[in-house]
DNA sequence: CTGAAAGCGCTTACAG
DNA sequence: CTGAAAGCGCTTACAG
């Protein structure tokens, strides 16, 4: 910086007191006369003097910052309106509960390294990579910390939605309306694996697709079903239509596309209207989230709602609850909210002559 | 928390090493052989240990985190995309340069009050109030700090848009097509002056609107102009269209709705629609952002392209340059941005019988 | 009110 | 490699 950082030294000094008043002025002014306190106090705004919010948290250890731990990078996270949904949730518990709140992306592609880096009492943990739910519950003995749709049963604290029905249903309503060739967008994982063996929410939704197709008979490695894994964006849906329209074997273009979230399906949606395909007629699109974007589009997006600003609010209050109890054990706390079919006209009877 | 804190301290003596051993093991390897750093990485895992970043902080005087100071709550905040994708442009760069962003809300309802309450290396201000421009000039001595369209010229680092002309054309390009009847769905300041008086871009946007109607001998004061402020999220745009429908006096119902934001503008295309209006038969509706959404409605909307994502963009850029500019006086730049008038479906010819 | 002091957990230059 | 040491900027209990 321009010029060396102005200190509580600096200010005792200048106004010809002690740094026990400057810091008393700032932290316990009762402790001084109110002229004093004025006369402090004008003297550090006039030096420019910034108390350092480092040196304080770390002398009080507290320091009033919650961590959101993300998997990928801000910028490819916030194109999903998803977290925009999950960090209102979380803001509105620090707005009453006087936090900020950090967003911190995987360092060297690590969640887990990124931990040591940023000075926040205690961490908010969006789709942890699975393997390392160890680390987390030893981690969890020294830094608070809450786990958003874990990917296993872990014995730390929890914030999940119930997913297991909902969007079983959507697809088994689907297969009723006569849809066969079905293409299943799914979120992209870094594990790189095959769909029997993805974990978390991408793992359980795929048990549900799997489940809903059994029972009539179908399975994922029928020709008739296409699956692919897709970056969770807008472009990543696009990308998706164009694959699974112009890409396959015309026997087999889905008459129906399941995606694994809304703005998958929303990108779906654009790239099929602009493709000229008119949506349910010549195709189906369902999404999952029930985001407040599936109402502006048109049609309006058949999906599975989740209450995501809830789940930002509860985790961030489970905390925020770990952060303020200092000794003994808390009990470990695993929050499971409901979701909910959403039928709107986004999706259709499948086609006839196909 | 459970457990006392884990420090290096503690490991050294587990792992029967110096407390300097530890520190070089994790920020100088080289100066140790391999298998002591193995054994004391080793012993510092199983032991749950994690740097305290605040300590690191404080020792070597850097946080490897950005502030982005903003004029409301996170929750309200994030109720439009605007922030979204600025945030998106921040996160690029703390990605490539290794930082994480913390968001930073109001305490106490003061911007200024916030500052000293987060640890990081620097501040983006996002609408700024305007009257305490002195109080960020003398603070950018000792804080690097970067201003995102601030509400009058200031002699620190800036990022803005040039929004003089694009606005005006628009508005103008209405009257052409006939419509009298305006309304005015400006963003809602803290300031609740009168619309002569109001700041930044606020204040900007107001005055193209009104040198536009001057051309055409027309002003805001007159019976058939209405100017509404409102939050800048959907539901604000909403309420504004239902005020403006259904509070007026029939005479003056507008045949179009200017709107000083895309999510405004959205609102009131919603709630329009709801009420079963044809947009742009019935109403012609105008936004200013030119958000991803905006072309996701039906119809599209004519509005005004800002680069948001480009203005976060350089603003981290400006302000990690500073950052990193350890002495001496780094000249201050001004950056200014260009927009361009987005023509789509959602304006049409004023309706005749009104 | 003052002023000297300890200490939060680290980093880093230093002598060995 | 070790180990003692200083110091980042604060807070806070203490004796006066």
């Amino acid at each position: 910086m321009n010029v060396r950082r102005v200190t509580i030294k600096d200010v005792a000094e200048k106004a010809n007191v002690s740094k026990s008043a400057v810091s008393f002025a700032y932290n316990d002014p009762s402790k001084l006369s109110e002229a004093t306190v004025e006369h402090i106090m004008q003297t550090a705004e006039e030096m420019g003097y910034v108390r350092s919010a480092t040196a304080r948290a770390l002398r009080t250890n507290s320091s009033n910052a919650l961590g959101l731990l993300l998997p990928q990078g801000i910028d490819t996270i916030l194109q999903n309106p998803y977290y925009s949904l999950l960090i209102q949730g979380i803001g509105q518990v620090c707005q009453s509960e006087g936090y900020t709140l950090m967003l911190v992306p995987p360092l060297r592609g690590s969640m887990l390294k990124a931990i040591p880096t940023a000075a926040v009492s205690g961490f908010i943990i969006c789709g942890l990579e699975a393997e390392r739910a160890e680390v987390v519950e030893i981690l969890n003995k020294h830094v608070p910390v809450v786990i958003v749709d874990p990917a296993q049963s872990i014995n730390v604290p929890t914030v999940e939605v119930d997913d297991e029905h909902d969007f079983e249903d959507l697809v088994d309503r689907l297969i009723d309306l006569g849809h066969r060739n079905i293409g299943i967008a799914a979120i992209e994982t870094k594990s790189h694996t095959d769909y029997p063996r993805w974990q978390g929410i991408v793992g359980r939704r795929m048990a549900s697709v799997v489940r809903a197709l059994k029972k009539h008979n179908l399975s994922p490695e029928d020709k008739e079903i296409t699956v692919i894994e897709t970056p969770c964006t807008y472009q990543g849906g696009a990308d998706v239509f164009n694959k699974m329209w112009n890409d396959t074997n015309l026997e087999y273009r889905p008459t129906a596309i399941v995606s694994f979230s809304d703005i998958i399906a929303l990108g779906v949606l654009g790239a099929a209207q602009q493709q000229g395909l008119r949506v349910p007629e010549d195709l189906s699109i369902t999404g999952y989230d029930d985001l407040p974007l599936s109402t502006i589009c048109t049609p309006r997006l058949t999906t599975v709602h989740q209450p995501i600003t809830s789940k930002g609010r509860l985790a961030a209050e489970s905390l925020i609850e770990q952060i303020r109890f200092d000794e003994g054990a808390l009990p470990v706390s695993h929050k499971k909210l409901g979701t909910a079919l959403i039928v709107r006209e986004s999706v259709g009877a499948a086609p006839l002559n196909k």
